[in-house]
DNA sequence: GACGTCCTAAACAGTT
DNA sequence: GAACTGTTTAGGACGT
């Protein structure tokens, strides 16, 4: 009866400071972002690109949130990261990355870089120079690191050129056709090497400026003795193949794809700087590799991206492993560069390109709509600010995979819910950003009849941290709740414990909202009581879920269609690869137009998914797991306070007999008692 | 203004 | 008896 709607509002504007203030602004920003990688391409990555840089693992372009453990590889120390703080300020070097730590450039960035130094050049370095121990050091661990690296390419470039081999003698039958294309491949690597050994000099030339190597202008550079010989046409199309495509973004993205270095200005900073976490590169390195899921972090040295849950995540292989160092063995041996890995990368590859290529029609599909909506909506409501979470999610991938527990302090500045300013990404708004202001956010998931659970995945981390209250109904959420349960169905207490997990804002005023989700449960019809031994689950009636409201947005059929292909969600699928690949055609449960045809078909497909098995469950009697059958028992189904004896009927009347009715009569029946119901008794 | 929907609050009954 | 679960009612806010 007391409803505050002061206190209502209050909330919100409490909630949304919270967000803004700790959260958007915070010093949680993602500053990696800013960080640029070299040598050969000066690569940056800023916050809207994360999800890109995210699927780029093996690009040159940088890809942080793909950190390849390569410890004990000699590849660890042949990188060369570029700081700028601010990002057009000066550069600073950080070299190596982590003397004890793991490299964050992805193996190709790293192959890219050797520097070879030679005794000359350690001795001349050592006599012209006055270099620290730490940086001695540092020197010899790249030399034996690249020699050993060089080993390891040179055995690489042998295998290689005996495929060649092979190859060529298979096919010297082919067409000159054919030997022209080899001829042009050739000439591609060529010039990709030729790339390579610019930007091999660029890097060399940027030690020189760093003062950590002395070289004479007219001395030739031992850089050859990589490429020695490497015009294997194999290795070239493998290279080619890994590399293109990221070149050319570079390319298009800037006026000098081959950079390298950004020069212009030597670092103020003294080399004696580049591995303290003391200064503000320092810091910047420190915070934003840790950002970047990086293993350098001596306190939390066992997250990987490739290593989840005790699994390796490589394609195809999911290996279990009781600890951190035996997969990393593991993925040492297993996953090294052989043609089986890399044959595993370019289909990566290609499904990331694929990735990215939905992800920017969406992007641009996105933003017509918000244009669209812009251009009608007249004012800009300018307090609350849409929170775009998209970059947010892609790094939380490649962030260690423990979800908070629920007794951590849920704070919006928390790291887990990196929060991207809205001055910088408006062209990646959720769509809840739309939604989620201000009273506005009850009608979010009913009102256009859009999916909720594309936005409470790509949000997850921040509705998890934020005590910012999701702008859906308890209805939608319940539904949520109950259809990301494996088996569609969950106690009342495991939709507490949902709402709790998924929400920090679920997490105080306990009795307020488990009584709105008993009320939701009990008032709505598309919540379906299921008996079982154990006590009672609920289920969700999609049907009765869609009819709950009368849609209006029939008279734009281009608002129809985009919710429409933007149904397709799977369980099975990941979150982030839901959010992007909604529209492939994936089964789904979710709301659907009403009005349509079609989407009446998709969702009588849809109740045919969910309810199409308890027709052979049906005759199961004897449910062999009775607590948590698969398929909802609907032997056991009770609508609400009238459980009815299947024996005496022929099916469940609220899954079976309500799908024939219509709309317009259904929809003004959500709080009434189904009369149905009285007919049978 | 009517209507529908949602939210919050509360009372009540049954079950654990 | 307390806590939990489930149902029902009531009233206000808001959008259509």
């Amino acid at each position: 009866m007391a409803y505050r709607p002061e206190h209502s509002t209050d909330r919100w504007g409490e909630s949304e400071r919270e967000t803004r203030g700790g959260g958007l602004n915070s010093r949680e920003q993602p500053r990696a972002c800013n960080l640029s990688i070299s040598p050969g391409k000066r690569l940056e990555t800023r916050q809207h690109a994360h999800t890109l840089a995210v699927n780029a693992s093996l690009s040159l372009s940088l890809s942080l949130s793909a950190p390849l453990a390569l410890s004990p590889s000699p590849l660890r120390d042949s990188c060369l990261l570029i700081f700028r703080d601010p990002p057009n300020g000066p550069a600073s070097l950080c070299l190596p990355c982590q003397p004890n730590g793991v490299c964050q450039v992805p193996v190709s960035v790293a192959m890219m870089t050797p520097q070879v130094i030679t005794p000359q050049q350690m001795q001349q370095i050592l006599q012209h120079q006055v270099l620290s121990p730490q940086q001695l050091q540092l020197l010899l661990q790249q030399q034996q690191a690249l020699m050993l690296q060089q080993q390891q390419l040179q055995e690489f470039y042998k295998k290689q050129q005996e495929q060649l081999h092979l190859q060529l003698i298979q096919q010297q039958h082919g067409s000159k056709q054919q030997s022209k294309e080899v001829s042009a491949q050739q000439l591609a690597f060529q010039q990709q090497l030729l790339q390579v050994q610019q930007l091999q000099q660029q890097h060399l030339l940027s030690l020189q400026r760093q003062g950590l190597l002395s070289i004479q202008p007219n001395q030739t550079l031992p850089l050859h003795s990589l490429t020695q010989g490497m015009i294997p046409a194999e290795l070239q199309q493998l290279w080619k193949e890994v590399t293109n495509s990221h070149v050319k973004e570079e390319n298009s993205a800037t006026n000098n794809g081959h950079r390298g270095l950004d020069l212009s200005s030597p670092s103020p900073v003294p080399p004696k700087n580049h591995n303290q976490h003391g200064s503000t590169n320092g810091q910047y390195i420190s915070h934003s590799l840790k950002r970047e899921g990086s293993t350098l972090d001596d306190h939390s040295p066992h997250s990987h991206p490739l290593y989840g849950h005790g699994v390796c995540k490589w394609p195809g292989c999911e290996a279990v492993f009781e600890d951190f160092q035996s997969f990393l063995k593991h993925l040492n041996n297993e996953h090294a560069l052989d043609d089986r890995s890399t044959a595993q990368c370019r289909v990566q590859m290609q499904v990331v390109q694929q990735l990215e290529l939905q992800l920017a029609k969406d992007k641009e599909r996105l933003q017509a709509m918000m244009t669209h909506l812009h251009v009608k909506s007249t004012e800009p409501k300018p307090a609350p600010q849409p929170l775009n979470l998209v970059s947010n999610v892609t790094l939380s991938k490649t962030a260690p995979e423990a979800s908070p527990p629920l007794s951590l302090p849920q704070t919006p500045t928390t790291p887990t819910a990196p929060l991207t300013p809205l001055s910088q990404t408006h062209s990646v708004i959720t769509p809840t950003s739309l939604h989620s202001v201000g009273p506005m956010r009850r009608r979010y998931s009913d009102k256009y009849n859009m999916p909720i659970s594309p936005d409470i995945v790509q949000n997850k981390e921040f509705y998890m941290n934020a005590e910012v209250r999701p702008p859906f109904t308890y209805a939608s959420l319940i539904r949520q709740a109950i259809l990301e349960s494996p088996e569609r169905q969950l106690t009342l207490n495991e939709i507490y414990n949902w709402f709790t997990r998924m929400f920090a804002y679920f997490r105080r005023n306990a009795a307020t909202w488990k009584n709105a989700v008993r009320h939701n449960l009990s008032l709505h019809k598309c919540f379906v009581r299921v008996e079982n031994v154990k006590g009672a689950v609920w289920t969700v009636d999609e049907l009765e879920f869609q009819k709950r409201r009368p849609q209006k947005i029939s008279g734009s059929p281009a608002l129809v269609k985009n919710i429409h292909t933007t149904l397709g969600y799977g369980p099975a699928l990941s979150a982030a690869f839901q959010a992007s690949m909604a529209e492939n055609n994936i089964p789904l449960y979710t709301t659907a137009s009403i009005g349509s045809p079609t989407l009446n078909s998709l969702a009588s497909a849809i109740r045919e998914e969910m309810n199409g098995a308890m027709d052979h469950g049906n005759s199961n009697g004897s449910d062999s797991s009775p607590g948590r059958s698969p398929l909802p028992a609907m032997h056991h189904i009770s609508v609400k306070e009238e459980p009815l004896d299947p024996e005496e009927h022929e099916g469940p009347l609220s899954l079976v007999t309500t799908a024939n009715h219509s709309p317009d009569f259904d929809h003004n029946r959500d709080y009434e008692d189904d009369h149905v119901h009285e007919d049978m008794l």
